[in-house]
DNA sequence: GCCGTTTTCGGCCCGACTGTTTTCAGTCG
């Protein structure tokens, strides 16, 4: 079995080596468009595969669903094999060196026998970058300073660090030039859940002036793009940031532009240009002059000129969503209000920060209507987890607690109890049958293969007394990848034992993610989305999870904590028969 | 290599900035 992801990969690496040998550029695209959709894909290939119906998805031809053929049965194909066998493998890197493209990795391999970074390290500092062809002392001095920022550039941010950092970035340039409009775009506006850089759009008739005070900030380490329109800077930090600025008229294109997607913006254009209109961050033209069209302070003008409605920034990514916009069937994207309890939070029972009481009380102040404590169980001994005894008490104490309630607020007795690794509960099943929610999660045991796993999680929804596993798979982002696990048999699983994933909510988990949650709802299954709140302040988190639920196209109703009080106690006692 | 409400062949998004040019190619987003 090969995931989506892993044959993606090899599209685009055939499209990095493709580009190194300066191949047909527009094959090249071809191969990285065909990797970007094989990314959003919600089944896997080799089923799509199994059914015959690789050349329905878009962007990919028959040649490409060969390949995907050749990679699904022996886990590569031949161009792929023939591409590493002529290109030195250190000349995809070299190029991945900002400011080094195909044209010039060709010129430093035939001038000078560059083929690593190592080696046009080397000639950069000997000086005989400057004696190639198109190339002189300012491009060798900066090859020789790229390559350093390349070798400490930052990982990518997840969208928690990524998205306060820029919008305290834009305060104080707003700041330093009395009231001005700026807004966070690019993939941060998206939510895209990691960020590799930071875009920001603003508003002023005096580009220069806002310029200026952009790269005096404090925050700037560098200038590295400094022009009228554009300027970009990397931050003491190592992040790039990159900001543009329009006039008023026009600044609907401009946050509509650097918001993209790239690939959104491009079948956008294509649309555009069948009715005779060019659209770029300046404005809609007319197709071979600068007559405007239209003007726009907001960017749903872009839309309403296509005869499109409003598109939400969260799923421009060409996954669907211009086709949907196109037949009218656009979703009604879930939102943090539709949210009214909270079915994952621990307090000082295990290893949260406050007490049931305090706990249940930040979710009332939230507006929610239940709240669900599902503290750890006994073998999390470092969270102090609780046994059969303490959760017995527990539970007396949410009863007391309840009995007390006048405002209809209820909290909901619940745990959240390991899976042990031969697939049994860590708690007495006959007691968590006694519970309002059981969410059972894995905290050990990483290392299993994929079929242990897989059939581990499943013996867990089989129980009868499971309603929700949390974070299904158990990735940390930045920090522990996924396990192995095979979602697709999961999503069945759940669909037959009506049991909830979860999207948990935290910043570096994200888990289940956009396209694993679009790919278990479109299989039926019902999602929930928690904070997993150790603290009362968590559950502010909820904005991550709603952001990444909105990527994944869901909709009120496909989340079971959307759902008031009787409706999911109706749910659950349905589902546990 | 993919695609099609002018097309099964001939296109393939649009614009800014930099450096090395002497009017533009390369790179990037």
């Amino acid at each position: 079995m090969i995931s989506n992801y892993e044959i993606a990969r090899i599209f685009g690496q055939i499209a990095d080596l493709m580009e190194v040998r300066e191949d047909n550029p527009f094959k090249v695209r071809a191969y990285r468009k065909a990797a970007e959709t094989i990314e959003g894909l919600t089944e896997s290939l080799e089923a799509i595969a199994s059914r015959g119906e690789l050349e329905k998805i878009p962007n990919i031809g028959k040649a490409i669903a060969e390949k995907i053929g050749d990679i699904c049965r022996t886990g590569t194909t031949p161009l792929y094999e023939e591409l590493r066998a002529k290109v030195p493998a250190g000349l995809v890197e070299v190029m991945a060196v900002p400011g080094i493209g195909p044209t010039k990795v060709r010129a430093l391999r035939e001038a000078l026998g560059v083929t690593s970074i190592e080696e046009l390290e080397t000639a950069g500092r000997e000086q005989r970058i400057r004696g190639v062809q198109g190339m002189g002392a300012k491009t060798e001095e900066n090859i020789l300073h790229a390559i350093e920022a390349h070798r400490r550039r930052s990982d990518r941010w997840p969208l928690g660090k990524a998205l306060p950092y820029a919008e305290g970035l834009a305060a104080s340039l707003a700041e330093r030039l009395g009231s001005l409009r700026i807004e966070v775009l690019g993939s941060i506006r998206r939510r895209v859940e990691t960020i590799g850089d930071i875009d920001l759009g603003a508003v002023s008739t005096e580009p220069e002036k806002v310029m200026d005070a952009f790269v005096s900030l404090p925050h700037v380490k560098e200038v590295l793009v400094s022009g009228p329109a554009s300027t970009r800077i990397r931050t003491n930090e190592g992040i790039q940031v990159d900001l543009r600025v329009s006039r008023p008229e026009d600044f609907g294109f401009l946050v509509h532009h650097f918001t993209g997607s790239r690939a959104h913006n491009i079948r956008l254009r294509e649309i555009a240009e069948r009715r005779g209109a060019r659209i770029s961050e300046y404005g809609i033209f007319e197709a071979g002059t600068d007559r405007e069209l239209t003007t726009g302070e907001e960017e749903g003008e872009v839309y309403r000129f296509l005869g499109l409605p409003d598109i939400p920034p969260e799923i421009r990514e060409d996954r669907g969503e211009i086709e949907a916009a196109q037949s009218g069937s656009m979703p009604v994207l879930i939102e943090a209000d539709d949210i009214r309890g909270n079915l994952h939070s621990h307090t000082t029972w295990s290893d949260g920060a406050v007490s049931t009481e305090e706990m249940a009380a930040a979710a009332r102040k939230r507006g929610h209507s239940y709240i669900a404590i599902t503290d750890h169980s006994k073998r999390l001994g470092i969270t102090n987890g609780l046994d059969e005894e303490r959760l017995r008490a527990q539970m007396a104490e949410i009863d007391r607690l309840n009995a007390a309630a006048t405002d209809g607020f209820r909290i909901l007795k619940g745990s959240e109890v390991d899976i042990l690794p031969d697939g049994t509960l860590d708690l007495d099943p006959a007691l968590l049958a006694e519970l309002d929610f059981v969410v059972a999660s894995i905290h050990s045991g990483f290392k299993q293969d994929i079929e242990t796993m897989t059939a581990r999680m499943i013996h867990a929804m089989e129980s009868g007394v499971v309603d929700m596993i949390a974070h299904p798979t158990g990735r940390l982002l930045g920090a522990r990848d996924p396990y192995a696990i095979d979602l697709d048999r999961i999503y069945d699983a759940a669909v037959a034992t009506q049991t909830a994933l979860e999207i948990n909510a935290f910043p570096d988990r994200l888990d289940l993610n956009d396209v694993n949650a679009r790919r278990a709802r479109d299989r039926g299954v019902k999602i929930s989305i928690n904070t997993d709140a150790h603290h009362p302040d968590h559950l502010g988190l909820y904005f991550y999870g709603i952001a990444t639920a909105r990527r994944a196209w869901l909709t009120a109703p496909d989340v079971i904590n959307t759902w008031g009080l009787p409706d999911l106690m109706r749910w659950l006692e349905k589902r546990r028969g």
